[in-house]
DNA sequence: TTGTATGCGTTATCAG
DNA sequence: CTGATAACGCATACAA
C-alpha cells in the first residue's frame, strides 16, 4: 500500500552513482559504451528501486513508442467492433500473444465511417499498424503518408508499400473438394458468397474446380450456388439442393458459417448429413466441433495467421522494411476430419 | 502524398499570430481565459495546419494520457487471450465503442501468469483500466498502487476501491424457470456448473428456486445436474435425464455452452426438442440463434455490459471517484424466445 | 568511458 | 486576457 511514486532515470543515476545517460545506455542495450562496472551498478540500481520507464516520455524524445494499431471492422451500424466474429478475435488473439511477447502493446480499435486513421497514428505515434478488412482509398492513402509499417490482413489491396499475410485460398479450396472425391462423391455442389474477382472466395472456388479435373471430374455450373456468406443463405441453398438435386451427394461450403446453414437446412428437409449429404466447411471456427454432427472443416488456423502479421510487422519495424522478403506470408491450411463426410457406397 | 511533418502547438500558434499558451488554452476549451477572437483564429489555425495533437506530450506533461487499459483472462496455457470465448469478446465490442466514443482508447493484453499490470499501467500512464477475470490478491494490490480508477467484470473481490458492473444472476434464473412454469412444465432440470458460493451460479440457482416456489412446486434436488460449464457436460447431463428421469420434460441450463450440449445429447438418446423436452439456456452467445433449433435462452446484452463498464471508468476518471454511486450498477436481462421451448399439453 | 546539456510537444505557472 | 518559460522523463549529440 506504499503511495507509489514515479521512479525516474535521474533516480536510478544516482542511486547508481552514474550520469543519466549512462542509465539510458544500460537500458537500451547501448554496452560497449559503458564499463561493465557502470553497467552492473547501473542494473542493481534499477532493480532496488524498481525502476518502470515512461513510454510517453521515450515516444517524445523520438523513439520508439512500443504501440502497434490494431484495427478490425465494425458491424453494419458502425457502432461495435466485429469482434463477435470468431475469425477476428482469433486473429486478434495471436497477434496480441506475439506483441506482447515482444514488449510491445496493442491499441485495438474500429474506425468510424468516413474516419481515417491518421489522427490515432500521430496521435500516439505509433510504430506500426496492422489493419482487417476493406476501406475506401483514402484510408489507405493516409496510412502511407504517416511512414511506418503497415501489415493488411484479407485486403487485396495492391501496394509493394503495404505487407500481406494471406492464406493459400486456392490449395484450401483443393483439400475440401478432394477429401469429398476421396471419399467416392462426384456431384459436389459449392456453396459460398459471391465470388468477386481476386476475392478469398474466388481462389478457392478456384481450388474446388482443379481438384474436379484433377479427378476426370466434369465442372457443373448447375452445382455452384453463389449468394452471401451467411447462415441463412446456408439454409436457402440447401432447400435447394434437397428440392431439386437429387444427384447431389455431398456440399463444399466455402465458409463454417454458411456450412452450418446448409445443414440445418439439409435436416429441415429431411435429408440427413452425413447418411444422405456430406458437408466440408472452411474456418474451422469453434462452432464447428459444437455443431450437430461436428463439422467437417478446413482449419484455417487463424491464431496462427495473427501471429504471423505480427511477426511480420516486428521485423519491419526493427529490422527495416528492406529485410522483408517480397512475397506475402502465407498461412497454413489443414483439415479439420469430423463426422459431417461419409464415404459414398459404391452403388 | 505529400510527405507529411508534425504539425506542433508552436506552428499553430505562430499561424495564428498568439502564443502557444492561447492555443493550448482554446484546444483545452479552457474558453474564458482566451478572448473570442483570438479563440477562433486558433481554430481557424489548427483546421488549416491540420493540427493533430501528440498525445505522448500530453501525458507527459502530466495530464491525461487517454488511454485506458483493458485485461482479460487467457487460455490454459497463458499463452493467448480468451477471446474466443464470445463472453469477453462481446465485452470488450461494448468497451471499445463507448471509448472510442468519448476519445480515448484502450490497450487490450492479457498479462503473464506471475506477472503484475503495475509495469504497464505505469508505462502508459494509463487513465484507468478494465479488469475482467480473476487474479491472485497481489495482483489486486499492484493495482490499487496505481491510484486510478479501476473496474472489475467478473470478479468478486470485495474491495470498495474497486467499482464493478454485474447483472442480476437470480432475476435471470428467476425468468427462465417461470419461462418454462408458464408453459405449464413443473419438473424442470437444473443442469449447471458448480454453484459456488457467492458465484454467479449460485444465484441463478437461487432464481430457480424462487421460481418454482412461487408457482407453489416443489424442489427436488435430483432434478439438479451440477458439474462443469462445458459441452461436455451437457451432453451427459441430458444423457442422464433421458435414460433415468422420464418425468422431467423441461431443462434450464445455467450456460448457452451447457445447453448446446444438452441438446446434442438429448437429440442421440433419440429425445426431440421441443417436442419431448423444453429448453432454455443463458448468455445468448451467438451460437444460440444458430444451433438446431435455435435455442431459447436469457440475453444477458453483454455488449451493453460492456459499455455500462466503460461509462463507470470514464464518469470516475473525468468526475472522480465521488461522483459515483456506491451501489454496483446492474445491467439489464432479458428472454430471448426461440424454438426450444413448447407448451405442454395439458395430459 | 562518462557526464552535461538540449530538445521532443504539451501544459501550467506566473509575471505582464 | 496574454505571453514567456519552466517542468514532464528520456535519449542523444557533444564535450570532457
Amino acid at each position: 500500500m506504499t503511495p507509489l511514486k514515479r521512479i525516474t532515470i535521474r533516480d536510478v543515476s544516482e542511486r547508481a552513482g552514474v550520469s543519466t545517460a549512462a542509465v539510458s545506455y544500460v537500458l537500451n542495450g547501448r554496452e560497449g559504451k559503458v564499463s561493465q562496472e557502470t553497467a552492473s551498478k547501473v542494473r542493481r540500481a534499477v532493480e532496488e528501486l524498481n525502476y518502470i520507464p515512461d513510454f510517453s516520455a521515450r515516444s517524445l524524445a523520438g523513439t520508439r513508442s512500443k504501440l502497434i494499431g490494431v484495427v478490425i471492422p465494425q458491424t453494419e451500424d458502425q457502432k461495435q467492433l466485429l469482434l463477435q466474429n470468431p475469425f477476428y478475435s482469433e486473429l486478434v488473439c495471436g497477434i496480441e500473444a506475439r506483441l506482447r511477447q515482444s514488449g510491445y502493446h496493442m491499441i485495438l480499435s474500429g474506425v468510424d465511417k468516413g474516419e481515417g486513421y491518421l489522427d490515432t497514428s500521430m496521435q500516439r505515434n505509433l510504430d506500426g499498424a496492422i489493419i482487417m478488412g476493406i476501406y475506401q482509398e483514402s484510408f489507405y492513402d493516409d496510412l502511407k503518408r504517416v511512414k511506418v509499417p503497415i501489415v493488411l490482413i484479407d485486403s487485396y489491396v495492391n501496394d509493394s508499400y503495404f505487407q500481406t499475410v494471406s492464406i493459400d485460398d486456392e490449395a484450401g479450396g483443393y483439400m475440401a473438394t478432394k477429401l469429398l472425391i476421396d471419399n467416392g462423391h462426384t456431384n459436389i455442389a459449392l456453396v459460398t458468397g459471391l465470388i468477386r474477382k481476386d476475392g478469398v472466395v474466388e481462389k478457392r472456388f478456384l481450388g474446388y474446380k482443379r481438384a474436379l479435373k484433377e479427378a476426370g471430374l466434369f465442372y457443373n455450373p448447375d452445382h455452384v450456388f453463389e449468394h452471401s456468406v451467411s447462415y441463412e443463405y446456408g439454409q436457402e441453398a440447401a432447400a435447394a439442393i434437397a428440392a431439386g438435386h437429387p444427384e447431389i451427394t455431398a456440399v463444399f461450403a466455402t465458409s463454417d458459417l454458411v456450412a452450418m446453414g446448409v445443414l440445418r437446412g439439409l435436416s429441415d428437409a429431411g435429408k440427413r448429413v452425413p447418411e444422405d449429404v456430406s458437408v466440408v466447411g472452411f474456418d474451422d471456427i469453434p462452432v464447428a466441433r459444437m455443431c450437430n454432427p461436428p463439422l467437417t472443416t478446413v482449419r484455417q488456423n487463424i491464431v496462427a495467421r495473427g501471429a504471423m502479421a505480427a511477426d511480420r510487422l516486428l521485423k519491419a519495424i526493427e529490422e527495416g522494411e528492406a529485410s522483408l522478403a517480397d512475397d506475402p506470408s502465407v498461412a497454413r491450411l489443414e483439415l479439420a476430419i469430423r463426422q459431417t463426410v461419409q464415404r459414398l457406397a459404391p452403388s
